[in-house]
DNA sequence: TAGATTGTTAATCGATTAACAATC
DNA sequence: TAGATTGTTAATCGATTAACAATC
């Protein structure tokens, strides 16, 4: 491993080996950062950047240095340009391709969503097994895409390019449509069934699970329902 | 299923200081432990379930372990009676009651999710800013409740006895929204909104964001496409 | 008994925090 | 220069894994 001279176009650490858990703030510090700007602010301290997004701004500077060297000390971070160095490092440059599939009222409601559109995302495809939704349009006004068989899906996926599956059928087809998704070349799959999808190394795959949310609020609900006794019981 | 004689209601170092990493996977291993239930499956090994759930089989026996004892050596969990206890430990033996405010196309759609009465979340109440959604039935056939004005917010929190409130507005909205539950005294909440929202103490948020895990994945994407060089590189 | 599988310990790993030298 | 704030190090904390004795 050698520094020395010549270090070739060094990449400052920064994108590989991203941690996880910095990947996963990362956009919300943009999504911050991307709302000051629209303020018209200017300049921000890791501080005040910290307190709006609800970490610690050890952390935050900890996340921002894996990226590189991009505030002054003394003064902070320029907004707008933080906020477009962590944009590159996520990616948010390429528009992103997205195919739904399952348009019920969760795929409707998620093709509609304005925040989709907002930062480079792109619906460019939706399928169903229900052909009475077939040929019906989706997504915003202006933007709308028309449902396609899900016996189509290989194509769709195909002449659109899509980078990014949404899967929002009922439990019970998740797995098929994700073993499709998976041939047809998707590698990014958000999951909103509730299931556990099985994949192969390499496809990344989240999951967006309401009832799970639910009952993880269960849990602290039933134990601040426990937690009366404050500390006094010594004798 | 009794060990030695009249162990007097022994709270094995459960419920109490689980970790929250923990927490967050017991709805999972309840849901697949109810599938096999229905599936008819007697007993489960911690190998058989950890794999369902895309864990390892340490980390699944580890969390039990917090919950208690509650395997038999030589032979597995027995699956109802694990569901049953992992059930308990979520608090799923209290039904739940549901308020969401918001009902654009997002809110009805999770009015509408069969999963949620599933678990003994009840959807008690609705409400939202617009007027002409003002007495409009929501949620499930046989289940519906009308949605009143956001105006009565504090009105139906008290009526209705809820617990966990969900957040399905505009994002301008969800910070005044979140504020007004609390006064009303909900202490679980549920985000739909792309904001990250403030609240006092003791008062547990949890947030889905679509864009957010786009983002996540869209990094990935991006990282996909960057390392197409299998580590063939010294001359 | 022999084979299987749990519950738990100790080791490892990764993520967060506290603190501070560097420097604007 | 004096005050502010970053970038980074070392210490801490929490979560995961590997391994195995206990025991069905």
């Amino acid at each position: 491993m050698s520094h020395s001279i010549l270090a070739p176009a060094r990449v400052p650490a920064s994108s590989r080996g991203l941690p996880d858990a910095t990947v996963a703030r990362l956009p919300v510090y943009h999504r911050v950062l991307c709302t000051l700007a629209q303020a018209g602010q200017q300049t921000v301290s890791s501080g005040d950047l910290a307190s709006a997004c609800q970490v610690t701004s050890a952390l935050l500077r900890k996340d921002l240095s894996y990226l590189g060297s991009l505030g002054t000390r003394g003064v902070g971070y320029d907004v707008a340009s933080l906020a477009y160095r962590i944009g590159c490092a996520l990616g948010l440059s390429h528009p992103r391709h997205i195919l739904i599939v399952g348009l019920g009222s969760l795929g409707h409601a998620l093709a509609g969503y304005a925040g989709l559109a907002d930062r480079g995302f792109v619906l460019v495809g939706a399928v169903d097994a229900n052909p009475e939704l077939i040929g019906t349009p989706v997504g915003r006004p202006g933007q709308e895409v028309t449902v396609r068989s899900i016996g189509d899906l290989d194509v769709v996926v195909r002449e659109t390019d899509a980078h990014i599956g949404i899967i929002a059928t009922p439990a019970e087809a998740a797995q098929g449509v994700c073993d499709r998704l998976v041939a047809a070349g998707i590698r990014s799959i958000l999951n909103f069934a509730p299931v556990v999808l099985a994949t192969p190394a390499g496809v990344e795959v989240r999951k967006v699970d309401l009832s799970l949310e639910l009952q993880i609020l269960a849990f602290h609900e039933q134990r601040r329902g426990e937690e009366p006794l404050p500390a006094v019981m010594r004798a």
